[in-house]
DNA sequence: TCAAAAGTGTTCACCGTACACCCATGG
DNA sequence: CCATGGGTGTACGGTGAACACTTTTGA
């Protein structure tokens, strides 16, 4: 039984949900397909394992070539391996979910993909499971804005408190009460006020942030932690 | 890069850590490998995935080859896939976390694995990476138990409630206060109270609880729903 | 002067936690 | 009759949610 030799090798593929927040609505990068199967269908942004290279590897290389953005926020979800899947050849695929702003990567997306950011719930239908990746990496960035701080990768380094709020609104999907969260984000400790302030949303204008990095790391790390 | 064709295959495999629960202490079932390579070392059960099943369908496999169990509670946890995680081919491994009841195991483990149990602190060392698989699916069980009722899969099918609390202890490591425990278990409206009582533990004699399946599954599927 | 967004505190209800005594029984 | 574990209820503090008005300034 655990002789390696006769063993069967599978194909192995990553699939990205990439995450973006463009100050306004949460969306998600997708590529149309221009090679078959499926082509001309839209579907995330992916690519096979190579033998010399991890899953967090290939899923960055494979961001990299997209994006041209390199040490993008980056998590492994869980693994596809539904026989029939992908219906030229047996693939088994992990799947990843990067957060970026989306105003950052804009300008530099590869035209090779013909890639487009599409908002969350207007998305189009997803080539092979794709759909069912989207849909557990949505339901795993909620339970995270749950549970930890998040937007550090999602906004510009300076961001208004409404914008914060906006992210969040868009994740969790429901109105949040402006005073409520900022006392909640406050008592997190992990926003510095800056003196400028951003003058085009209003005419009053609204003070800038930016994350103190130090403590928001210590933050997200927090309850992760165990030893044996 | 799409061609089928020219893509690198890998071996694939599942490793799964098996909790159990003696009434006592929380304990993870381990084998002692008998081939190379790391022979006489412990080890997670494993084995290779086969091009015509799913990941969970390999997991049930294996379980059932050690265990002789059908349908154990069975979930994904997360691939690892460093290079040189198995020294004699690259080799990605899926963890997957099994839950089961000690007691009704014990008797039926397939001998050729020297399989044993190991109460959850006092595990040997494991070869490859598996000490990080069995952290990764602590934490996980850990995280579960504060969010999700558990201990359906651990207990048998009647138990007392200070089983039920021990098992929780267990998990979290930590003593929990008797009438907070039952209060909380109580409000999740999940237990039936039989009119037995197990004379066993005490002169007194305790109440034996059934989980009600129906109300438990409930429960359980509550917060992962999501829907695009 | 007015429209549009920014900023700011308090009250209340509920939940989680701490905590101690009596009960039933077998030996 | 006594030792052992089983079973039960209340009081308090803290956290999360609801809620409205004033400020600024460009047009």
């Amino acid at each position: 039984m655990e002789n390696y030799q006769s063993q069967e090798k599978i194909l192995l593929a990553v699939d990205c949900i990439i995450f973006g927040f463009d100050k306004k609505n949460l969306k998600i990068l997708l590529i149309k397909r221009d090679f078959e199967p499926e082509r001309g269908r839209w579907s995330l942004m992916g690519g096979f394992v190579k033998k010399d290279e991890t899953l967090d590897e290939a899923a960055n290389r494979v961001l990299h070539h997209l994006t041209g953005l390199h040490n993008l926020y980056l998590e492994q979800l869980r693994a596809y391996s539904e026989i029939d899947r992908d219906p030229v050849e047996r693939t088994v695929s992990v799947s990843y979910y990067a957060l970026i702003d989306a105003n950052v990567a804009e300008g530099e997306l590869n035209q090779d993909f013909s890639a487009k950011w599409h908002n969350i719930h207007e998305a189009p239908n997803l080539i092979f499971d794709h759909a069912d990746m989207v849909a557990n990496a949505m339901s795993t960035l909620r339970r995270r804005a749950l549970t930890k701080p998040i937007g550090f990768e999602l906004l510009p380094e300076k961001f208004t408190m409404r914008q914060l709020q906006t992210l969040y609104e868009a994740i969790l999907d429901e109105k949040l009460d402006k005073r409520n969260f900022i006392n909640k984000i406050n008592a997190l400790d992990i926003l510095v006020k800056t003196d400028e302030k951003d003058m085009k949303s209003s005419r009053k204008g609204s003070f800038l942030y930016r994350f103190d990095q130090e403590k928001y790391n210590k933050k997200v790390q927090e309850c992760f932690a165990f030893k044996l």
